[in-house]
DNA sequence: CGCCGTCGTCAGGTAGTCGTCAGGTTGAGG
DNA sequence: CCTCAACCTGACGACTACCTGACGACGGCG
């Protein structure tokens, strides 16, 4: 038995999945948008699974996984999502989700993926509570005081790297949550906008910086 | 960069779904059967992920997974079936898998899904706190609190001697596994590589050495 | 229309990585 | 002791991934 924090707007849909996953032995905490799931779910450490819709009304799904993550959550996300396209699961891996579900689902395959994602848990060790904060709502990024605000593209750039603190991610993996459209952009662009986040990162005189692993991707440290 | 297992009776999929890892940076050790994976897969603990298909010529892909679970056999399993049937996931998931894949399907989402699986299956804690330990995610080795970044083809050529601790890997297996790409190398450059290697060892005090035992190979003490 | 911010690209420079070499050191065998 | 081969290691040139400042294109907005 898990418990699961649910973010899907389609009160349809949110009666189906926490009634199923009731039946399944699973008990289901409710948030109808992602402003509600950062509130209800940032904290709660006692969530074994999430469950994310990745069309909300308020914000993206991916973007809401990349907030619970920089406010230290580290149970597993599954996305929902309404489309089946490919870029989209690409970059929901990239922005540290752990599996992946396309509407229409069955209620028992979820339970079952629900299950598997609980039984296995997550490694990442809940990074350190660094101190720069991601506020997807305005596109910003915080240290201490000083806030600098992102563009579209600059944020999910940035997402992209802080969702896996310390780690190496691929130059491939970042280019595919930056430009989720799947849109074909030179290499050289990423480097651009690196040395654009690194600009404003250090205006902010944030002690982690966007540092570059050659021939491999990107690094936060 | 993880170490896969690939199960597969059909040689064209084996094929593709081995290359494309490997151009997504990870390894594949390769069995045709149930049996051959059995012999391969059962006590390698260097496997990060394992890629069973449910419909193999000597047996179920699901039983595969239970015996090899009943085995000892800890990495998590991704099921590929010919069949999108919900009944087969479902009692895939029951017999132990972490994920599953329906045919046909992306090897880029393949890919990712082997790393979001690699990165939650690393849980197997480093045994020894003073042992040596070669991170993926961020290209290093690490060694209590020290940690050095590795060049790409260092981390491979160390992944080569790591995966066997203890053990001499010949010169010839070393090369092939630094230089997976068959390229043509002079036999002193595994030399210099060693040095650059051991010269980063040390920088992080590493009670293990790569040691040379002439004639033969590489060693790990 | 003109202004402004974002976007993607480019060109030139920098520095890290690569593979090789040359000269030194070590070890085995006669 | 000498010889030879295997190995170590510091250095070097070539290559290229990456950095960075600048620019034109485009869309939103007054």
């Amino acid at each position: 038995m898990a418990k699961v924090g649910l973010c899907e707007d389609d009160p349809a849909i949110r009666r189906v999945v926490s009634e199923g996953l009731r039946l399944h032995g699973h008990e289901t905490v409710v948030a109808y948008d992602g402003g509600e799931a950062l509130r209800r779910f940032a904290d709660d450490t006692t969530l074994d699974v999430l469950i994310l819709d990745i069309g909300l009304p308020d914000a993206d799904g991916r973007d809401v996984c990349v907030a619970l993550r920089s406010s230290g959550q580290v149970a597993p996300v599954l996305f929902l999502t309404a489309l089946g396209e490919l870029h989209e699961r690409l970059s929901g891996f990239a922005a540290g989700a752990d599996d992946y579900l396309a509407k229409p689902f069955s209620v028992a395959e979820l339970a079952m993926r629900v299950e598997a994602l609980a039984r296995r848990g997550r490694v990442v060790a809940p990074s350190d509570p660094s101190d720069l904060i991601l506020d997807p709502a305005r596109h910003a990024v915080v240290c201490g005081d000083n806030e600098v605000l992102l563009t579209p593209t600059e944020f999910r750039l940035l997402a992209a790297v802080t969702s896996r603190p310390g780690e190496v991610v691929r130059r491939r993996a970042v280019i595919a949550a930056a430009w989720p459209d799947g849109a074909h952009v030179s290499d050289n662009t990423l480097d651009s906008y690196a040395t654009r986040i690194r600009r404003k990162l250090e205006q902010i005189e944030s002690p982690l910086q966007l540092r570059s692993v050659r021939g491999v991707g990107y690094q936060l440290r």
